[in-house]
DNA sequence: CCCATACATTTCCATCTGGCTATATTGCTG
DNA sequence: CAGCAATATAGCCAGATGGAAATGTATGGG
């Protein structure tokens, strides 16, 4: 494998791009989900929601199975966490506005502890 | 004020889906650039970028000075901070995907007991 | 004052996107 | 097997998007 990781960032933040679509992935949250499930709150025709599943689909966030006629959706976190990855590596910029050079130098010494930091649920 | 943040996330993640704006931002986060600075690595024409650059603009994740006749760009983190933060809330959901691996795989050495369990953290 | 520099705006074009309705497919059920 | 229920696919349309080229607008320098 080697498939350039970029193209899959552009298709997930795409995907994220649209309300409806981060509506679904907050159901999908709570667990599998059917599609007319997934239609039901929505106000949208079924086709159309089932196209939005194919863009989530598309950027690796939801994976499919069968079940009988149902093809239950659930969520698939990895690209999520790429994606959350990816904007970390900005994290300092906004680290930096708060101390300004200040702390971006100090933080340049200690560089090497970046990933000390461990988050526990609150 | 009032406006829906949900349109401000919209903004912010379809900036981001652009792999251009993606490397506009990258270019940024080491600090301040001209509009000509930001187009020359591109091989995309001037207007191209300024057009990039007013998306940026609209979604909050760039600010504009003015000095002459440049208009220095520079990063503005906050959006880039909203969007982290609205991933974050999908993190318990790899947590419980890594929690069931280890629950499965401390229950195969439950069961198994010739094998010695390995605490396999992050 | 005029021109060069830096950038914005406008116009045009092709492609993508999100929505719909209508229709096809698939699998259960009577 | 007929038919329904769940979902996918196809076709259509309006509007957004990314690109280029041409033109407009400030600002500083000679």
């Amino acid at each position: 494998m080697g498939a350039a990781p970029t193209q899959q960032l552009d298709r997930v933040f795409a995907a994220l791009a649209d309300p409806t679509r981060r509506a679904i992935l907050a159901r999908l949250a709570n667990g599998e989900a059917t599609v007319n499930e997934l239609v039901a709150p929505f106000d949208l025709s079924q086709p159309t929601i089932s196209k939005h599943l194919k863009v989530l689909e598309g950027a690796g966030l939801v994976s499919r199975g069968r079940n009988a006629q149902f093809r239950p959706v659930r969520i698939n976190a990895a690209p999520l966490q790429r994606a959350a990855r990816w904007i970390g590596d900005y994290q300092r910029c906004w680290e930096e506005s708060l101390d300004q050079l200040d702390a971006y130098v100090k933080d340049l010494g200690r560089k090497e502890k970046r990933h000390a930091g461990k988050r526990k649920r609150d």
